[in-house]
Formats: structure tokens, sequence, C-alpha cells
RNA sequence: GGCCCGUUCGUCUAGGGGUUAGGACGCAGGAUUUUCAUUCCUGAAACACGGGUUCGAUUCCCGUACGGGCUACCA
């Protein structure tokens, strides 16, 4: 496996969603793995799909992902341009060679007239194929002679180029992943290879941009299989046969209720993110929220993605990049569809979570908090971070359910209040908190020694005591250890809280 | 319809001619005597079906069913 080269090659059709990512990250795996390169390449060869701006998105959501390619548009290479649609030239000089070979013809039927025998075979039941069999009783130059050809290149006659594929013949594809897969010719159609705009098809293309930017592996969606037959036959009738690169079709990531391959709408009928980063589309219907704005973690979102279709056969799931790096191998990948699964996502985000040290946390919580209005010194964001990283699956968690440390809590649990809230407690607050006055050393240690004394001297219980003192604190039963929350309040804090808390509770409970 | 690919717990999967079919998510129960969460323990839960091959198939082969992909001058 020397210098391995591989390629992402999206078209900028709009936000690519997550399926395009595990791809990227697949190739991007291998690359790593093999000191290899990772090349882009934009697949811009449909003017008509263009979209503004989703080029970028590419870029900035490989980048976002740990997957900056080290070739491609913008950043250089050796093997540029990188953007198909400044590549025009090259492809009209192979399309044209391969004409000049046999391999390929020109074709001058019009859309129009071949929706019409679509159409026209298909109310006979068939489907109209352009191939072998009507191949001769259509408009191109295997049919007209050479004069009219030329004379209808000239005036400026729409033409097409298309691969004349062989008949009787058996295409082997030896794919990483599935094996072998054969193809009989008498099935596959003539396809363009060459459109009428002067733009090559993505057949034409990916072939000779793979060939000529020295692709060794193709890892791709399984959706291409089927015209990997075609793909076989132009390298073979390029020339290219003996450094045609390693297939690999990947499994597709499919809808979490099952019924096909996961696509753009899933996510907003679902409410979960299917792509990387939001997109903004003209309309609300294509607009799309990301697992960044979602509050994922990109190292989460990959470990996620890369066991979409691969695992390494052991029992560790969690996994780092540097890990994936090790441990991938496309042998590992599987062969059936695996359904998007938002569940474990949030459990691979809380994962890392988990294991990640508070102060690489900081930077992600940070904004979460200052967006807030709040912006507290890193020590405390800190100590916060600790208390409650290991509670929340996504970022913005760290705000829903850790508010109070910020702010006066809004939200009071009131049910939880009157389970808990006797009047004949408040004397008995009142002394805690005075006692809390007295503590000097204000630590989560020495409180809870203080309070546990207390709660002996009065002859109370732990759970009669903590859970309301909790609940005037922050206006909720769950979170992290009280004695640690009064500690990050801060002493004055606390008791206001608890004074106050009085009110509320006799309003609640009277 | 045609062609191609696939099929192990609800989901992601390991495994592979003889196993109590393993793990993870989720779910249920329990422990950690302040909650929530974490962590730990326990539980329910799977080899699509039918034929072969074989002493023996979940594993190999062939069918069937089901699922998916492709079938454009889209990628």
């Amino acid at each position: 496996m020397e210098n391995i080269r591989l390629r992402f090659a999206p078209s900028p059709t709009g936000a690519l969603h997550i399926g395009g990512i595990r791809t990227a990250r697949y190739n991007f795996l291998l690359a790593r793995k093999y000191n290899g390169t990772f090349v882009l390449r934009i697949e811009d060869t449909d003017q008509t799909r263009y979209v503004p701006g989703a080029e970028e998105y590419i870029l900035d959501a490989l980048r976002w992902c740990g997957l900056s390619p080290d070739e491609g548009p913008g950043i250089g290479g050796d093997y540029g341009p990188y953007r198909q649609s400044e590549r025009k030239s090259i492809y009209l000089k192979y399309a044209e060679q391969l004409v000049a070979s046999g391999h390929a013809y020109y074709a001058f039927d019009t859309p129009e007239e071949l929706a019409i025998l679509r159409s026209r075979a298909e109310s006979d039941g068939n489907t109209f194929k352009y191939d072998a069999k009507v191949r001769h009783q259509l408009t191109n130059s295997l049919t007209i002679s050479q004069e009219e050809v030329h004379e209808r290149i000239n005036r400026g006659d729409d033409y097409t180029i298309r691969l004349a594929v062989p008949q009787d013949e058996l295409v082997l594809i030896d794919d990483l992943v599935r094996g072998r897969v054969q193809f009989h010719t008498n099935e596959l159609d003539d396809k363009v290879m060459l459109k009428s705009d002067g733009m090559p098809t993505y057949h034409l293309a990916n072939i000779v941009d793979d060939h000529l930017m020295r692709i060794t592996h193709v890892i791709r969606g399984e959706e291409w299989l089927p015209s990997t037959a075609h793909h076989v036959l132009l390298y073979r009738f390029l020339g290219w046969e003996e450094t045609m690169p390693a297939f690999a079709h990947l499994p597709l990531i499919m809808k979490p209720n099952g019924k096909g391959k996961l696509s753009k709408r899933d996510g907003a009928k679902l409410g979960i993110p299917v792509f990387p980063l939001s997109w903004k589309g003209p309309t609300p219907e294509n607009t799309f929220i990301g697992f960044r704005e979602f509050g994922f973690l990109p190292e989460a979102v990959n470990n996620f993605l890369a066991f979409l279709g691969w695992n390494p056969g052991t029992d560790q799931e969690l996994f780092d990049m540097a890990d994936l790096t090790r441990a991938f191998s496309v042998e590992k990948i599987g062969k059936s569809g695996a359904r998007f699964d938002f569940d474990k996502a949030r459990w691979f985000n809380q994962q890392h979570l988990i294991k990640m040290k508070s102060e690489d946390l900081l930077p992600w919580v940070k904004p979460i908090i200052s967006e807030k209005g709040h912006h507290p010194d890193d020590a405390f964001l800190l100590s916060f971070i600790n208390l409650m990283k290991e509670r929340v699956h996504v970022l913005p968690e760290f705000w829903d359910q850790g508010n109070y440390f910020f702010t006066d809590y809004t939200h009071l649990d009131e049910k939880m209040v009157r389970k808990k809230w006797k009047p004949e407690l408040r004397e008995a607050f009142n002394h805690l908190e005075a006692l809390i006055q007295t503590i000097d050393d204000f630590n989560a240690e020495n409180i809870q020694h203080h309070v546990k004394y207390f709660i002996t001297e009065k002859e109370l219980s732990f759970g009669a005591i903590l859970p309301i003192l909790r609940l005037s604190l922050t206006g909720t039963t769950k979170g992290p250890d009280v004695f640690a929350t009064m500690v990050l309040l801060g002493k004055p804090e606390v008791t206001r809280r608890i004074s106050n808390s009085y009110l509320h509770f006799d309003k609640i409970t009277g």
C-alpha cells in the first residue's frame, strides 16, 4: 500500500449529508492509515444543479469533522484543477479519443425524441434502453454519413458522445467489500459521456480524473455499483485498465424507519440532524439543522458514523480519531445497509463528553453560556463542566440543565415542593441558613459536615432535608451533588436563595 | 418490470460446520442508603423461509420471500 491516493468527490448541489461525511471519513481513514493522500474533487459537471455556497459548505463540513483534504480546490496539489468545471477541455479530448478508437459515437437524438421513445416503450410495457440493439436505428455517427456528422457539428447542432457498449461480454468487478460482482454488457446502456453542453457526465469525468489524479482506491456508496461496469469498460477503452483503482462500495445509510436510504428530508421530519453543519436554503423546507448546531462533538459524530457499516471486530466502540485510523480496515466494512439510530448518536456524544478533559471542553461550553449573556471566568466554568459533563448528551444541555448556576432559576418544580416542603421546616431552615453563614471554609466536605451535624442535631433525615434544600437552590430535584452545587454557587448566593425560597414554598403549599 | 446488492436480538453488530450464538444502544429490574446522571450487576430480546451438501448447519450451495440500490444529456 504505497503512495495510495483516495478522493472524496461530492457534487455541490446543496448541503452534504452525513452519508457523504461517512464516505469521506472512510476515504480519509484509509489514506491516513497508509500515509497516503486524501483528495477533494468537486464534481460540478451538472451546471443546472449547481448551488452557490455548496462548495464552501463541503469544505467547512470536512474541516469541522477533521477531514481536511491534502489536495483540492483552494488547497492546491499537483493534479489540479480540482473542480471538474475547470477541466472541461480535458474530457472532450478523451471523449473524442473514444470515438476515434471506435468505443464511442456522436449521437444527435434530442432529449425530446428519446423521451418519446421512452414513453412509447413504457406504454408497451417495455423499457427503452439506448444500446447496441437499437443504436443502429437512431440518429448517430453510426447511422449517418461522416459528412453529415461533420456538417451537423459544424453548424452547431446539439450532440452527445455516447459509449459504444459491446455486446455479449461479461464485466467482472472485484469489489473490496462485496467480492466479485459481474454484469453482462447486454444489460448495459450506451451511457452519455459528453453532454450537449460540452460537459462530461459523471461517468467520464470520474474515470478521467481518477486516472489523471492517480487515484488508487475508490470508496463510494453502493448506489454506484450498477454503473461500475461502465466505468471498468471506460478504463479498458482508454487503455488504463492496468492502473484502474480498486473499488469498495459502501452499504447505504438507511432512514431510521428502515424504509429507503437516508435523505435530507428525514432530519426535519423527525427533528434530528442528518447534516454535519446547518444549511440555510432559500425556503424553510430547504433549511436544515446540523450536528454541530445540535451540540455534537465532531469526534463523536465521526465515531458514530464510522460504526455505521464498519466495526473493528472487537468490543471497543469508543474511538478518537487516531484510534480509528489505527483500527480501520476495508475488510471490516459490512455489506448490508445500516439504519441511522439517533439514540446511539446521542450516546456516543455523551461518552465523548465524559471522556474529555474539562479543559478541552471549555471552548465548547463557553460559547453556549455566553450566548445566554453570562460570562463567568474559566475557573468557574471548569468547575461547572466537571459537575455537569456526565449528565448531558449534547452541548446545549449544559445550559438547559445547569442554567441555575449562572442566574436565578426560572423554573421551580412545584410538584416536588408540595411533596417535600412542610411549613414546620421553616424554622429548621432558618437555622440551616444561619449555620451556613458561619462556615468559613466553604468547601463541599466542610459544608456536608455541618449539614450532617445539623440534621442529626434536629433529629431530621437526609431524605427530608436534602431534596428541599436542592429545590431551594436550583428549582429542581435533579442535578449534581448538593454540596458541590453549593460551593459553586458560593455562600452569599446560597443563603440568598434559601431565604428567598420560603416565600415561593409557602405560596405553593399554602 | 429488468439488472445488481443484501438478510444474526427493536437498532448497530461479532461470530462461523458441533458455541449456553458474544458485545453495544434502547428497554425493564437492582446496587452505589441526597436526587439526576455516571458506573456496576441482572433480565427480556436474534441466526427470514424451504430445499440440498454433511454424522451435524445459523455458518457452505440452490431456490423463495423480504429489504435496498440502479435503471437521465443527475451525481
